[in-house]
DNA sequence: CTATTTATAGACTGATCGTTTATTAAAATA
DNA sequence: TATTTTAATAAACGATCAGTCTATAAATAG
């Protein structure tokens, strides 16, 4: 009995939603991205996260195929919520953009101390622990990296286009330099347990493209 | 204690070093830096790391209190051998202050690319772990940290005392945002598997402590 | 010799790791 | 109702974790 056109109804119990995105599912990778925030993917055991969770162990299994698969699902889900994040910020029109900027900052900053300093950068974390991960994984982590100074990129353009930045200046280089300076902040912060370096390295990066340099890093005397 | 004057001779078996810096232990120390740097603390587990080093279980447990007191030494050791790298770079008087800087710049970065950039920074590693550490290590990190920013301050200080850089720039202040991106682009580096990320950051510090910067001074130097 | 201490050696412990298997509950069709 | 299929969970598994235990060899002193 093969089924027909349009109506061919299963027999069984269907799927809650058609792909799997389920209520737990998504508590799972909600808490998933603020633990692996704190304390990264390989230090996170299952048992105990589930327990804070209130997720059976049998459960887990039923959503993820494994830590692996999970861990993925958290990458995922917190690109997504942070490349969110930057498009509130950088996309705002009511900001100049050089001032979008100082709102994203200003919001992670702030973000930051709410948490007492104990969370950092998902993407910081996993890439120290790149050594111990799935090569995909830090394939993922640099792409998501690129797809944040991508949007910074445009922002930056943004800024020269209204003359708020000069023009002389290389807005991807900038964006580069800004995201790898700005994962050390993170990282500082949490050492330090204070928003210090996370100022410190901002006021850098803008006192840097405020100056009056010559468009290529690349030039330098002696 | 009834021992007298200059030859009290204990009985039994005399230690191989006066006070315990035999050759296993030493060898545990070095290829734990290495290890260390390259998979973290947690990550690393001690069965496969002392069968890698051909050190049985019982010789670990006899130099070292616990896998605690092993990543404090190893921290130590790894603070005593940066401090010596840097001096050894930063106190040569045969290059100029910011000459200096390059050399180090340029030796971290041959360093990453021999080890095919899997090699991180110790220090970074285990600050990215701080969550799931003692807290003593917390502020040991911060406190290696701090004796690497103030080495710098002190040849940036050299560098305004020769004229290579700007007097009216916070040498301290420039130290610190330094070191923070510094840590941003050793992560990235081993992200991208590309030394890249050290020249974006570096050509841009020194783009910014050359240019006209804090509002004030002159600016071109030689 | 015996006594004592350093250093090596590895089997063993209980806890926890990620994963698997088996089972029960629920929701649909027939 | 009975049947089918999926949702959800409980319990158990082998491997590995950090750490302990006992045993033994080596080197000194009495």
């Amino acid at each position: 009995m093969t089924e027909s056109h349009n109506a061919p109804r299963r027999r069984g119990r269907p799927p809650k939603q058609p792909d799997g995105q389920l209520e737990t599912r998504l508590a799972l990778i909600r808490r998933g991205m603020e633990v692996l925030t704190e304390r990264g993917f390989t230090a996170t055991g299952l048992e105990g996260f589930l327990k804070q969770v209130g997720v059976p162990k049998g459960s887990f299994y039923h959503y993820f195929d494994s830590k692996e698969a999970f861990g993925r699902a958290v990458m995922d889900s917190y690109a997504r919520y942070f490349e969110r994040k930057l498009d509130r910020h950088l996309l705002n029109t009511q900001l100049s953009p050089l001032q979008r900027l100082d709102e994203f900052v200003a919001d992670a900053s702030a973000g930051m101390a709410r948490h007492g300093f104990r969370r950092g950068c998902l993407v910081g974390n996993m890439g120290q622990e790149v050594a111990v991960l799935p090569d995909d994984f830090r394939q993922q982590l640099d792409a998501i990296l690129h797809s944040w100074q991508q949007r910074l990129t445009v922002c930056l353009q943004a800024a020269q286009a209204q003359g708020e930045l000069s023009a002389a200046l290389d807005a991807e280089e900038l964006a580069q330099f800004f995201w790898i300076g700005w994962e050390g902040a993170v990282l500082r912060a949490r050492l330090q347990c204070s928003a210090a370096p996370l100022d410190v390295f901002y006021s850098g990066f803008l006192r840097m493209i405020s100056a009056n340099c010559s468009g290529s890093m690349i030039s330098d005397t002696q």
